[in-house]
DNA sequence: CTCCTTGCAAAGCCTTTGCACGCTG
DNA sequence: CAGCGTGCAAAGGCTTTGCAAGGAG
């Protein structure tokens, strides 16, 4: 929730016209504390009023994208999911089969991150990291995936 | 090449039938010798013949996915990659400005990826890892990416 | 007053699906 | 010969875009 006067001084900063729409949907990005799709932004402001289109936040979404403010990550497939950079950086385990999210600390990650620095000067982001695979519960029960045709 | 022989033969083990498109299909995929969009393979099938179509390029590839015997990836956004498993495992340093490419041995994910089977069960798959980030190019070149609205 | 933003609706991209015919095993 | 696999075309999900009206600065 602090979050929200932050960014919207930022995008005002920038040139940016700051109108109602643009501040609910800062406000439901900052309050919902996590990654949340763009359709939820979406939702969580109709639930108040219907003065927001989806496409408008889409468009907002994109410029906080654009102005570095907020990341945009497809963690598995279909729907982009949105967290504000105030989130903090942190890893997330997308299960392939059966879709859980995990979200882990990215302590383990930094020498990766400078190693990759150091060796490519490539600049990770670590919001944007996720790591698909199958969590301990779809190992254990699904130890032959695939049934056939 | 040779992995198409394998994957045929993979295929027809699990009661799949093996026809001209599965083949075609199969040793596109081989013969990229990396990460290939859907729409890839059926170009270059296109190339020679007409005789496979688009929509059974997408359920084959998801049929060798379900088997397990190549990856999905989604790398940055758009468009998702596919890669036999044969091609081994590797980072991808995906630049989210110039959306550039670098492939990067995993040797140095090896810890983590441990770490996250011991603290978590999650068992990590390497061919879907990819990284967002800046490449050097890009950090270089814009040290004020955005230039307002 | 200027022109950035919005709403609306339509289009876009990538992918999936229903159905009848054809081919594999 | 049984039934899986294919082609075709249409639909689907998510996101973007063109245009005219409206509001911020």
């Amino acid at each position: 929730m602090t979050h929200c006067p932050t960014l919207i001084h930022q995008l005002r900063q920038r040139g940016y016209r700051i109108t109602p729409q643009r501040e609910m949907i800062v406000q439901a990005l900052a309050s919902a504390g996590g990654h949340v799709t763009a359709e939820k932004v979406f939702e969580s402001i109709q639930d108040r009023t219907s003065a927001v289109n989806i496409a408008t936040v889409y468009r907002t979404l994109d410029t906080l994208v654009t102005e570095g403010l907020v990341s945009r990550t497809h963690l598995s497939e279909g729907q982009a999911v949105y967290a504000t950079h105030l989130h903090g950086p942190h890893i997330h385990l997308v299960c392939r089969q059966c879709g859980s999210l995990v979200s882990v600390m990215p302590d383990q990650v930094t020498p990766l991150v400078e190693k990759l620095r150091a060796d490519h000067g490539f600049s990770a982001e670590l919001q944007h990291l996720s790591i698909s695979g199958l969590c301990s519960a779809c190992q254990s029960g699904s130890l032959k995936t695939s049934q056939g045709p």
